[in-house]
DNA sequence: AGAAAATGAATGATCATTCATTCATTAACA
DNA sequence: TGTTAATGAATGAATGATCATTCATTTTCT
């Protein structure tokens, strides 16, 4: 939960706060995107965001603390995306699990805007121990969670012999493996595709609860 | 097949530029991994390999080159490295994939310091034509070759109904996606751990071929 | 000696960051 | 209500550091 962010007062013409930070964030995303991550400046981004020079410094301190705030912000909106699937889909781990791969391949998670920001940043993951860090809590969060709704379906259908966990990171595997696609051969891969490959998957591994 | 590449004559002590271009491409990979594609310099690069500064000029023209050259050399070997699991293995579409596995977990592949420009030129895929041409050039022949694979194991099962592009796909991008949690989670992702996660897809898709 | 490879100081361009100044908004006061 | 002081957001020129590239010179090999 925030704690109340300060909306714009009326009238007012300088934005508050967090309007400018987000503004900021979503000017960084654009610019790896066009741009990629090594030739992503604080004149391009400022410029992106139609902004002056000094404006990141003066809302993030420095360009780093900009960057990793754009990372933080595409993982708590992708956890905030899987979490409102689960919310609003079935009670049946079927209708659930079928919620994430839509969710998954939704417009805003496989925007190749966005994409191209979480590869740039697995890219410089080995090397920056905090980019690290917030990819792979976003990896575990996400994994627990599938290997707790693929046992419940292995122990529904039974499915003897087939490890949760396993499935899980397989699945999400598969995502990752999809967006890649997504992002480096658009002509050949849709969401609607990478969809159809996840459910091969699912029917292929569970088939008392998915078809062809 | 390469024109004769030169090798260096007896009692010299400069190499020949077959060799320096390589002994560049290879302090590259070193140095991605070691400080990220955004903070790779020509004078990190050169110092990586114990050269001087102009060295890469003298040898790559430009520093845009020697990525490209980089990305074309990870490139290759990977084509070779599956192409050799294909000659080595037995004549059964059940063999050859799986060699096709043992080569996707195999140490010279699935290094971590590879892994990290793999992923970084992903990351930079979207703004530079020539990165993304390369890389999707390697996913198309990787999914022809495996869709042929997978249309033998098919047609023996029979599977009916199962599409064999489809379920090439979603091979390759597990493994994409399995890449990913060895370059960022290594703690707790190994190339054991994948190969099996890939076993368990294989298991479910083609239970005729493979058991858990 | 002549050719090729390698060096490393020099150059000019680009970058992140700083900070004195400007501007918009709110609060205080009469 | 109208005026003014105070606040903090935003600017953009200036700074110093870092970078890719060049090239005159040196080293190594034939």
């Amino acid at each position: 939960m925030v704690v109340s962010p300060p909306k714009t007062a009326p009238g007012r013409r300088t934005a508050s706060k967090a309007e400018r930070r987000l503004q900021l964030i979503k000017a960084t995303i654009r610019s790896i995107a066009k741009r990629g991550l090594s030739e992503t400046t604080m004149a391009a981004v400022a410029g992106e965001a139609r902004l002056s020079q000094g404006i990141i410094n003066l809302h993030f301190q420095s360009k780093e603390r900009l960057l990793i705030e754009t990372l933080r912000y595409v993982a708590d909106e992708y956890r905030a995306t899987w979490e409102k699937a689960l919310q609003g889909a079935g009670n049946s781990n079927a209708e659930r699990l079928e919620a994430l791969v839509y969710a998954d391949f939704s417009k805003p998670v496989c925007d190749r805007n966005k994409l191209s920001v979480w590869f740039a940043f697995w890219g410089e993951s080995k090397s920056r121990p905090t980019y690290r860090k917030i990819c792979a809590e976003r990896d575990r969060e996400y994994d627990e969670m599938l290997t707790d709704l693929c046992a419940g379906l292995i122990a529904e259908g039974p499915y003897p012999g087939v490890d949760p966990a396993l499935v899980a990171t397989g699945l999400a595997s598969m995502s990752e493996g999809l967006w890649l696609d997504l992002l480096v051969d658009p002509d050949s891969m849709s969401p609607e595709k990478a969809m159809r490959v996840y459910q091969v998957y699912l029917a292929g591994m569970f088939p008392k609860h998915f078809a062809y």
